[in-house]
RNA sequence: UCAGCAAGCCGUUCUAUCGCUCUGAUGCAAAUCAGUGAGGAAAGUCCGGGCAACACAGAGCAUCCUGCUUCCUAACGGGAAGGCUUCACAACUGUGAAGACGGAAAGUGCCACAGAAAAUAUACUUCCCGCCCCGGCGGGUAAAGGUGAAAACGUGAGGUAAGAGCUCACGGUACAGUAUGGCGACAUGCUGUGCGGUAAACCCCAGGAGUUGAAAGACCAAAUAGGUUCCGGAAGCGAAGCUGCUCGUUUCCUUAUCCCGUACGCACGGGAUUAUCCGGAAUGGGUAGGUCGUUAGACCCUGCGAGCAAUUGCAGGGCCAGAUAAAUGAUAGAAUUUUCGAUUUCGGAAAACAGAACCCGGCUUACAGGCUUGCUUUUUUU
RNA sequence: GUACCCAUAGUUCAAUGGAUAGAAUUGCAGAUUCCGGUUCUGCUGAUGGGGGUUCGAAUCCCUCUGGGUACA
């Protein structure tokens, strides 16, 4: 339940597009996330994106290292929470997943805020679709 | 032994757990197992080539690039060896460093300020001669002064009213001719002629450049709509021919336009106008994909030759990333090195520059630390 | 990936290779005013960094840095 696979990534630009365009973000510090319920082909419950923006990591060195610290997160704590989440409401979900710190971060630190982060996705589902 | 310079090389290692890319094996599949996975600069994109598509009689013009010679190379604006110039050390003969290093005697332009004058010379203070008669005029001159980044080759002698390459000697530099040495750049000698700089100003000379780049390009099958063309069938108060007329038959043409429905377009439904539909094939375009191109190569290692060297010949061995919103990671522990606190044991911190994207050859830039070789130097010992 | 362009006061722009790099505006100080505004006067610059050519470089050449544009 640990792995990370192909279908587990966004990679349709269709997909990405209608993502930035109608889905809802919120801020948990230095992540930001955008989300959106969809119908999707694959098996997979969810579909994740990580970026890291070229303006605050001039070098490519910096990017991977941030990139990889947060595709490893979400492959350790998808399987705790969120997929468990969404099966029994029986959803799938986009995701993206944007740094916005201005400096690298250290691997415990980020691995508690996205925890948080986690949570707050949960509650903002809920909350969106019982109204 | 210490320090500096130059050249070349390396540029953290191991274990465990959980993952990712690609390849192979097993398997219907899910999956499991085994192997594999960043660099010297992968960077900048500054040059050159391969590869691909398109273009292409030949020549010239324009534009851009290069610029001492010979060699190396697939090629180069790269490299090697050499020549020349400049600078430094040294001291008369070397050592080291740097150099966009073709042409200013084809032509044009520019050379601020200062200065008499910045290039067909000219004349401020001087100097000399003559005249008027005591500071002016006419002529000669460019040595001295001062200016400037740069002043009509420099020094000495002769010469002269005073002077001047005007003449001579020595020297510098450029061009032409000639002899010797060198493949050549060039060097040395002799003869003659000349003497501001600037071509990273225009320009001239010689050589070179077709354009576009893997988002190049080749192929594949889907789903959706149905543009164009062709074929077949049916239809038409359509047109024309055959005919005196009708039937019939042949050829052509049409198969759509407009209005309303929230209505511009698409689709759908209804209505109007003399009047249209069906089936098949080919081709073009749009959307989102896949495969090839794509990693065995101007490759790497070892040995023996050729060459001063760059480089290269032969033989043997090896296979060394291949992603595509883009793998090569995370965590824990140990070792190694550096550094700080402490003091011989422990604790803390750090481990450079930096991440493949079609592939090679260079150049440039970034880089903690370490190793090897050569040269110079300091101290000590013999 | 490929091809190109730009960089000058805080900001927007000038400057033929030649004095101390200008103009507008902003900021600061002073004058004017009872106070403020307007107006007047004065002051404030690493020509993005480094090297080269030149007597002399913002300008010419090389290189690095930063920013931007085009091609699906």
């Amino acid at each position: 339940m640990q792995s990370f696979k192909k279908e587990e990534r966004l990679c349709s630009i269709k997909l990405i597009e209608k993502l930035f365009h109608n889905g809802s973000s919120f801020l948990v510090y230095p992540f930001r996330i955008v989300w959106l319920p969809e119908e999707l082909q694959s098996e997979s419950p969810a579909q994740v994106l990580v970026s890291v923006p070229k303006k605050k990591f001039k070098k490519a060195v910096d990017r991977n290292l941030l990139k990889r610290r947060m595709r490893e997160l979400y492959r350790l704590h998808k399987s705790e929470d969120l997929y468990p989440f969404l099966k029994e409401h029986s959803v799938n979900l986009l995701l993206a997943i944007n740094y916005i710190g201005n400096d690298i971060a250290e691997y415990s630190f980020m691995e508690k805020k996205f925890k948080d982060a986690l949570q707050r996705l949960k509650k903002a589902y809920l909350s969106s679709h019982v109204n």
